[in-house]
DNA sequence: TTTATTTCCGTGCACGGTAACGGAAATAAT
DNA sequence: ATTATTTCCGTTACCGTGCACGGAAATAAA
């Protein structure tokens, strides 16, 4: 980086016998400006390898950007508390000087929330959003509509199939059910595991767990092909019915050892493992919300798979800045985030 | 942050009835101020809740500081590169705006390389400094120096018994050993394990591995306690030796099956491993090098225990930046990492 | 009291871009 | 050819700090 002169707007300014203004307006595209002169000034940017000073932009027109972050709503004890957790993580880095955040939140389980929180987001006039996208259908008309208005965009833990956006950042759902199952079985054949599951109201979101449950099975398939695989559904909503649920089961298939949750509710079974202690017993869920981690510590769960919501948005909010700042793509357009595999003995400084 | 009005240099001059000139001097503490500004000044800075513009700031004086990061040097394949990688890292990332890097490197054998290295770093004035202190008194020396000029500096990896510096960013050593163990045995007793070491030529560095070692020896203890403990020690410059000496030692102690290292070397055994292949066989070591992600993927080491070099790095990096330009304290002085366990099935996305 | 020093502090330009304003040039309308 | 419109572009006043310069006030020396 001996790039010791750095080439000023004036510099090419000179160098094309225009000023200031003109080079100005033909860096923000914002047209009366002749033909001729923006070849002339475009081929002068591009021979002296200018690069705007971001900090003189940002000083000069005091506004600062907005990134609107449209996520679910977090309660406390949720997956999305922990990824709002990260657009706090991403305010305060350095990295996001001349970047504001503010975050619309809808409720996952009412498409009509999602609507409205689109429409305010479009409101604040963002430059640039990030998306937690559960509802398929309407997240790819939303995203038209960001297109149209030139507002880059970028998912984070789950995308849709349409394409248009800057960034995807989010955890390789198959492969994460094939390391569950590793981490489960540590290897070994086992005779049967039980999957407790959470009964859905409506089929039309994006399921994570139905790939995770796929990875997990084509393992066991491949190094336990014996093992039999039982399926409990719970209500999250009636914690007291879920004791139930297991208690019946486990009455039925009394050779089950080891228990299985493809979301991040793994915390719900806590009374029933604390009721039914096995020490022989592996336990394994995912992603690291506290109460997570304290079953985790207790050692009423053996592992958990998380993925980093927090991180996932730093990045998803540092590459829209990026781009936002300085017009730069990022390297990757997908990027599958690495999977930690957490114990009680290294959970502590998660 | 409805904090709209921002408060300038200029809304306090205004306040105290001075000029921004004095403002200035008092902000930057360079004298020339009567004892009756200097206290009006920081009264109406107080006050006002003045937050100085670090865009202007950086504009207005043109000049970056500099940050230097003293690491040995990072030959490839070694855990040191990993390290480098991060300095790049940060400084793609955003958080680094108006901080320039250069690095200083240093033999981690040779002492006097490490002193020629601090001299260095000395000459550029920078306005900070990450360590990598390998050689206890001789940094000492040198936090001393930098503490005397009143440059900031932080420690990656390991950290001398002194005080004085910003932060440290490294893996609970202890603990690494502990979970290293888990990892090993499963939580299952074992008969045996062999230990595999570097002979060192002296003993005057720090070395990370007596800690990791009496982690893992006390978790053997409390789980397994009746396992035995081999110790074969190797000589990295000479390979060939290495499969001779393994050989040897499993002839005598045929029972023996796991093998672990507490350095980021484990990939030295990959020869020895894949002539004597067995798939019952645990082989866990440290650190996310390149050749040791290999030997995970074929299956030849079991599970690394990593601590992201890379991340250590850019945090330092951060941490410095925002106390150069800002003043900023880090929340935590010890800031001690979560540990990574990698294994075949998550090493892909690392 | 006058002159020399020191201490203290205000003024003004620079940093690199932004954007409003209005004037000149080019084109269209009369 | 004259006037009205567009189109194009130069000028200029900021944005908030840093810093050099020099002047005023206070103190010391004559």
């Amino acid at each position: 980086m001996a790039q010791n002169e750095k080439i000023t707007i004036l510099d090419i300014a000179r160098r094309t016998g225009l000023s200031k203004g003109t080079v100005d307006r033909v860096l923000h595209h914002r047209g009366e400006v002749s033909r001729r002169s923006y070849d002339k000034v475009m081929a002068a940017i591009e021979e002296l390898g200018y690069e705007p000073n971001v900090y003189a932009s940002l000083l000069a027109k005091g506004q600062h950007h907005l990134v609107a972050v449209l996520i679910p709503s977090h309660e406390p004890g949720t997956f999305w508390e922990l990824a709002a957790a990260g657009i706090d993580k991403a305010a305060e880095s350095v990295g996001t000087v001349g970047i504001r955040m503010q975050h619309f939140e809808y409720d996952q389980y009412d498409i009509e929330s999602f609507r409205a929180a689109c429409a305010r987001v479009l409101d604040a006039e963002p430059s640039g959003v990030v998306i937690a996208p559960l509802f398929q259908d309407e997240t790819d008309v939303f995203a038209a509509q960001l297109r149209e208005r030139g507002i880059p965009f970028a998912y984070i833990d789950s995308k849709p199939e349409s394409d248009g956006y800057l960034a995807y950042f989010g955890m390789p759902l198959y492969k994460s059910g094939y390391l569950c199952a590793d981490q489960l079985t540590g290897g070994f054949a086992v005779p049967s595991v039980l999957i407790v599951r959470i009964r859905r109201d409506r089929q039309q979101q994006s399921d994570p767990t139905i790939n995770r449950r796929a990875g997990f099975m084509d393992y066991m398939l491949e190094h336990s092909p014996e093992c039999t695989l039982g399926n409990v559904f719970i209500d999250p909503n009636d914690p007291d019915s879920i004791e139930g649920a297991l208690d019946a089961w486990f009455r039925e298939h009394p050779g089950t050892r080891h228990i299985v949750m493809f979301n991040s509710r793994i915390h719900l079974l806590v009374p029933w493992l604390q009721h039914h202690p096995d020490s022989q017993r592996r336990v394994v869920g995912f992603d690291n919300l506290k109460a997570n981690m304290d079953a985790l510590r207790d050692g009423t769960v053996s592992c958990l798979i998380a993925q980093h919501p927090d991180e996932q948005m730093r990045l998803a909010i540092e590459t829209l800045s990026e781009y936002i700042l300085r017009r730069k793509l990022p390297q990757k357009k997908d990027n599958f985030m690495h999977m930690d595999i957490l114990t009680r003995y290294n959970v502590e400084y998660y």
